[in-house]
DNA sequence: TAGATTGTTAATCGATTAACAATC
DNA sequence: TAGATTGTTAATCGATTAACAATC
């Protein structure tokens, strides 16, 4: 294991890998390569050899990697071999699908909590969550100790939102808002509102 | 206006820039700086400079950047000076939630059709759309000149249903379903699905 | 053993930064 | 004019690739 700062580049890969692997563990293929990795998320298999081997040797010559030992070890590595609680901001559109999306805990997320501002949305139900009111919310985070957060609310009010949450010691913001937000250096940003991404490939069209 | 190739990466932050020049405009902000908007955004002063000086010389010596100005020259750049139609495939929570989302026609973006394979949501209305059944896509797709798709499908069938729209000439996938999808060369693919851009930040955690 | 594939090194390639002349 | 800020160059820094010894 390298004590190395890793770049953030290839903390950037990690989850696509281990995307690839387990759906070819499920498919219930048992080993794979570099090669054969690599095409099947379009990087090269030199790259993916370096990547892996900043943690470990955890490949064999001959043979290649052992998907479920791989598995392990990257879910260990990004810290996915646990469940985190996480929050959505915002019971619009965009936090109800969220609230419903299956797809996180086998990822190793659990939505716990979901908030509004909106008087007519508190109180209501959205699967097994009730809308909560965003008042509480610095109070519930505190208490709970949770430390993501999922914000779907407007770009108007990300920012101070986004203050709140950092108070209450939100360390990880996965942002739906079209707004680049301030946050101090211990705090991660993942930007992932629709038109900014379609806006880039736009320019190739 | 250099000819040679620009970087993705540049392209890559051209959007996030444009996003924050239109909230200084909303704000009713007329010119800004290098060193400003790289604040605002997170990215150094230089390199603002230097990504904007690959498509022209918008700025002036000692003032800076007019807004209105940088604005229409990026949206050129990137094709958003106009009207893009877009697709969805897949009407369940996430397709729902994009097919309401204020935020496009603002950003050069129209959703004209969305489509699902279940017969209970074919016919549907969701706003001003009505679901329609994937197998008329194709057709309707190239019929349309159709040329970008927000996929929001499960992961199982999202390769089968990408190879159907690159037979009906789209080139640009926003892609929600948490797998790495294969396509052409001069089709371009945008990975947006939560669970991947979670699993970067807990390595930090 | 022979074939395959890793982990790693060195070379190449590309991106970022610092600095400053040009100029508004 | 003096001050501010661009556009651009050169230097630095970092990432990717190619190649191959090690070894399963």
């Amino acid at each position: 294991m390298n004590a190395e700062k890793i770049p953030d580049i290839i903390i950037t890969r990690l989850p696509v890998y281990l995307r690839a692997l387990q759906r070819m563990a499920d498919n219930g293929i048992k080993t794979t390569s570099s090669q054969e990795l690599g095409e099947s998320v379009g990087i090269s298999a030199a790259q993916i050899r370096k990547d892996i081997s900043q943690f470990g040797e955890f490949g064999k010559q001959g043979t290649g990697y052992s998907i479920p030992y791989l598995l392990d070890k990257l879910r260990e590595i990004l810290k996915v071999d646990r469940l985190w609680d996480v929050i959505i901001v915002g019971a619009g559109d965009m936090g109800h699908a969220l609230a419903r999306y299956q797809g996180f805990v086998d990822r190793g997320f659990n939505v716990t909590m979901i908030f509004d501002n909106d008087k007519s949305k508190i109180g209501h139900k959205i699967g097994d969550l009730t809308v909560e009111d965003i008042a509480d919310m610095i109070e519930r985070v505190k208490a709970s100790g949770i430390k993501i957060a999922m914000l779907t609310i407007p770009a108007k009010v990300a920012q101070e939102t986004t203050d709140t949450l950092v108070k209450a010691g939100v360390k990880a913001i996965l942002n739906y808002a079209p707004i680049s937000l301030n946050v101090p250096e211990d705090v991660k940003v993942q930007y992932i509102d629709p038109a900014t991404h379609l806006q880039k490939m736009t320019y190739y069209l």
